[in-house]
DNA sequence: GTGTTAACGTAGCATAGGCTACATTTTGTT
DNA sequence: AACAAAATGTAGCCTATGCTACGTTAACAC
C-alpha cells in the first residue's frame, strides 16, 4: 500500500504560511491529537497501576467521557501504535504507549509543582496544569524544574 | 423558538464523572471553542489596528489557515455575536469581542514576559505561550504578573 | 447451567476545524 | 467600459471528538 499518511497542505494554506505568528499557531494545532494520546496513555498507566488493569468503563469514568468515546478513541490509539486491546479486555499500553506516559506524567508533575510552588490553590493548579503541560517545551519544562529547584531550597 | 444551545450531557457522560480528574479534564475540552475565539479576536484587533480594517485573507495569513476556514469561523463567530460581517466587507469586532481581544492580548503578553524571564529563548516562548495562555486561570495570570514584578526590579 | 447484569461494541448523529476545487463579486488597470 | 486579478463565498470531502440508543459478550449469582 502506498502510506496512507495524512496529507500535509499543498495550496492555498502552504503558500500563505507568511506570518511567523502563524507557526506558532499551526504548530499549537498540530499538538491537538497528540494531547489525547498523553492523557489516555496517562490514564491507563495509572488505572494498571492502581487496579491491575485499564477497562473501558474506568478509562471513561477518569477521563469524563463516554464508554463510546473511549472505546474509538482507543481504537485510533491502537493504530498510532500506543496502546494494545483485544474486543472485551482490558487495554494495555506498547512500548511506545509507556514511554509516552512515562514523560507525560513527569511532566505533569512538573508543571503542577511549578505552579503550587507560585503559590497557586490547589484546585486551580490542578485544572491549569491539565490544560498547559500539553504546550510545555522541553525548554520550558527544563525552566520550570530549574526555578522549583531554586524555591525548593 | 425554544432556544437551542448545545445540550450538556445528560446520560452516561453526566453520571460517571466520578473521578476528581475528569472535572479538570472535561474544563480543559470545554475550553477548546473558547480557544480559537480568542486567537480570531487577537488577530482581527492586531490587523485593525495594523492595516485599518481586516479581511479575511490577511486574517488567514496571520492564523496559518485556508481563507475557507477563516471564513466558516467568523460566521461561526458571528453567530456567538464576537464579530460582524457582511458579504465582501472586512470583518469587525463587536464590544464583546474588543473586550475578547484586550483581554487575550494582554494575558498572551504576561505568559510571553513571563517564559522570557525565565530564560527561555524567544522563539521557544513564542510557541509555548501561544499553546499555554488560554489554559492560564486568572489566578495563575495573576502568580505570573506578581512573579514577573518579581524578578524585574 | 441458566439468567441477569455489567461491560463492551456498533450504528448513527452533531459540531468543529482542516482542506481542495470551483463560482462569484470587487477592485484596479487600461 | 471591459477585462484581469484578487478577494470572497460555496460545495463537498475528511478527520477528530463528543453524544444517545441499542445490540452483543462476558461475568457472576444462584
Amino acid at each position: 500500500m502506498p502510506s496512507r499518511k495524512k496529507p500535509r497542505p499543498t495550496g492555498e494554506a502552504r503558500r500563505k504560511q507568511r506570518d511567523p505568528r502563524a507557526l506558532s499557531l499551526v504548530q499549537t494545532r498540530r499538538q491537538h491529537a497528540r494531547e489525547i494520546a498523553e492523557d489516555y496513555a496517562e490514564a491507563i498507566a495509572e488505572l494498571i497501576a492502581d487496579r491491575g488493569e485499564a477497562r473501558v468503563v474506568d478509562l471513561a469514568a477518569r477521563l469524563g467521557v463516554t464508554h463510546v468515546t473511549v472505546h474509538r478513541t482507543v481504537a485510533r490509539l491502537q493504530k498510532a501504535g500506543f496502546v494494545s486491546s483485544r474486543p472485551y479486555r482490558a487495554i494495555d499500553l506498547t512500548r511506545r504507549g509507556r514511554a509516552l506516559a512515562t514523560t507525560s506524567r513527569s511532566r505533569h508533575e512538573t508543571v503542577l509543582q511549578f505552579l503550587l510552588s507560585l503559590g497557586i490553590p490547589e484546585h486551580v493548579a490542578n485544572t491549569d496544569a491539565e490544560g498547559i503541560e500539553h504546550h510545555v517545551s522541553p525548554e520550558t519544562l527544563a525552566a520550570f524544574a530549574s526555578a522549583l529547584k531554586k524555591s525548593g531550597l
